[in-house]
DNA sequence: AATTATTATGTAAACGTTTACATTAAAAAG
DNA sequence: CTTTTTAATGTAAACGTTTACATAATAATT
């Protein structure tokens, strides 16, 4: 009776692995090992022998071993609420291209607003092999940062600036920005300023945002009423549903500050079509400063972030700490108001 | 004289192995391993140890042995020509949503329009360790279609469908989509027709909408004169400059088919500050339907593309293949033609 | 020419998992 | 109470690299 065939494990077909590479060129693997990663010590005419039995077998180093000795993965993780609007395309683009120049690929992870969904997808990042991360902003499961200091992952929070946090960051002051935002305003003659904004509980930066709104008129004796904080999700269609509500009030705000670019372009366009006109009715001013901002008509009065220097910032700051460097524990980002055709003086 | 110390390979300090997690349950690597895979055989009791173990320690595996291992990195590479304007966002954000939940990560390389460029970002992507690729259209580097073949490495083409070719495609028929969207201008009575759109001789996908333009007009007897052709970099700026420069033409066409929301989105803005108005002196058509598309006045008449389904049919291709099930070679996605504001009858 | 310093090349031991196979323990059948 | 079957657990060999160390070859020095 024929024994039991046993199984075994079959090799992948097309993989082509060092030792076969070191066979054709006739040499040991240590050489062609020393050729890949060029660490010098190998002769003129080894390195062409080679390199060309590499050409000729279309050799590309096994990542998992290489990742498993070497320690290194060259995978750096950024977890991103969401890319569904543009905000974050410009600033991803830039760290992507400064990660790929020096070797490391970047890993997105789409978190949502959700504190332990985004916990996961930080797990599932580490899991896959990250060796340093990016956060959005600062407020995270405190399990996240427990996971990060245990493992000793460096890591860095975006589109922030809070110097004094025991966390690292590379981003702007947005309360600043919105204080100054307002200011503006003030001094155009607004008093009754409203805000369409994002939710203030689940993202910090539009909190921020608020307080800044609020500090400003409050030390020109003004307020903020809560009925004049509208939070919505950052749609156009929420937007425009916001400035409708307000322009139905019985008393109506002179000017508005919306929390980013989306909500505003969906303020012009119900104010379009409602035929209120901007900035002479209302005065209406955004956050991000996206392509179109400049484009449309009324051109919109927005805070202009150098998204590509802040991706800029964010791969130099994980490059640095990933090489060992000393980086600076906080990068401010500096922003602008843009003064376009959305605002003008209060009637 | 004391001999030089040796340098000896520095363990990271952090990292907790399999061998830890087994000497704290008490067990052996193996069952820790199969308790981690939950591959059964393990009982009760053991399970509980371990996984209390595996908590204790805040173990998780190392990627890279694993992969080595199994030989599956769980890394899924796409190649994206660009994330400036948002038109990919909806469909990765599906994409990468679906291959999550089938325990994969994505790895977005952004690959810009040169052919030789994208050639280098794909050998990264695979560097990297991806298992599978997907595509945008299907004009690559004969390069690169050959290294996917040599190594075996699944990939599919997305936004185009073309179910003759050779390589697997999920996607839809940009010619047809452009070809019913000229049918109903001329069913409006245009006659006079041109186009804004992306560089063809770069972008397969912005050609087959010229052709479907085209064929459109002929079979009315019409023609796309080439000077009504204008090939620009996709932005809002460069489309606002094309529509400026037809309109200063001493014959203006009354009606303009664009290549995507964003030319078109151009076209819109420059046609409310020319004061031309739309639909009754020049009718625009875009393509992609994003987000503001509805929203803005005149609403824009575009091409519906079901992006995260798109994005869904693109990770289930992939996954089938990796499973090694058989999978469909093309993949159609139904398009819409959805008529809004920006498109009427020729006056 | 002999000795020493330098450089080129090779050998083999890791890296942290998974898994085939061996062994042991428990349950079922006789 | 054996014997057989089934399930639980352990042992050790891979996986494809990198790199410390050993050795061989070459160049520089005496």
């Amino acid at each position: 009776m024929a024994k039991k065939t046993s199984t075994q494990r079959i090799p992948s077909p097309y993989s082509v692995s060092i030792r076969e590479v070191a066979k054709q060129a006739g040499v040991s693997v240590a050489s062609v090992s020393r050729v890949i990663n060029n660490s010098g010590h190998v002769s003129e005419k080894l390195q062409q022998r080679i390199q060309a039995a590499i050409q000729q077998l279309n050799y590309i180093p096994n990542s998992a071993a290489r990742a498993l000795i070497t320690r290194q993965t060259r995978i750096i993780g950024a977890l991103i609420p969401s890319i569904a609007h543009s905000i974050y395309a410009t600033f991803i683009e830039a760290l992507q291209q400064r990660l790929n120049g020096a070797g490391y690929s970047l890993v997105i992870a789409i978190a949502g607003y959700d504190r332990k969904y985004e916990y996961e997808e930080a797990r599932q990042l580490i899991l896959a092999g990250a060796e340093a991360l990016m956060l959005p902003g600062e407020m995270h499961n405190p399990a996240l940062y427990r996971l990060l200091q245990a493992r000793n992952i460096p890591y860095v929070l975006n589109s922030i600036f809070h110097p004094d946090s025991p966390h690292p960051c590379v981003g702007y002051d947005n309360k600043g920005a919105a204080l100054r935002t307002t200011n503006y305003l003030l001094d155009l003659g607004h008093r009754r300023i409203a805000t369409i904004t994002g939710y203030c509980d689940k993202i910090d930066r539009f909190a921020e945002r608020v307080d800044g709104i609020r500090e400003s008129l409050q030390k020109r004796g003004c307020e903020l009423p809560d009925s004049w904080i509208l939070q919505r999700d950052f749609s156009i269609a929420e937007g425009r549903e916001a400035f409708r509500y307000l322009m139905t009030q019985p008393t109506r705000p002179t000017a508005i500050v919306c929390g980013n670019d989306v909500l505003a372009l969906g303020a012009l366009f119900e104010a379009q079509r409602l035929g209120v006109q901007v900035p002479e009715e209302v005065s209406i001013t955004g956050f991000d400063d996206l392509e179109w901002a400049a484009q449309m008509t009324p051109s919109l009065t927005t805070v202009h972030i150098p998204l590509a220097t802040m991706g800029i910032r964010v791969a130099d700051y994980l490059l640095g700490r990933l090489r060992g460097e000393a980086v600076p524990h906080a990068t401010r980002i500096e922003v602008d108001l843009v003064l376009r055709e959305s605002t003008g003086p209060c009637r």
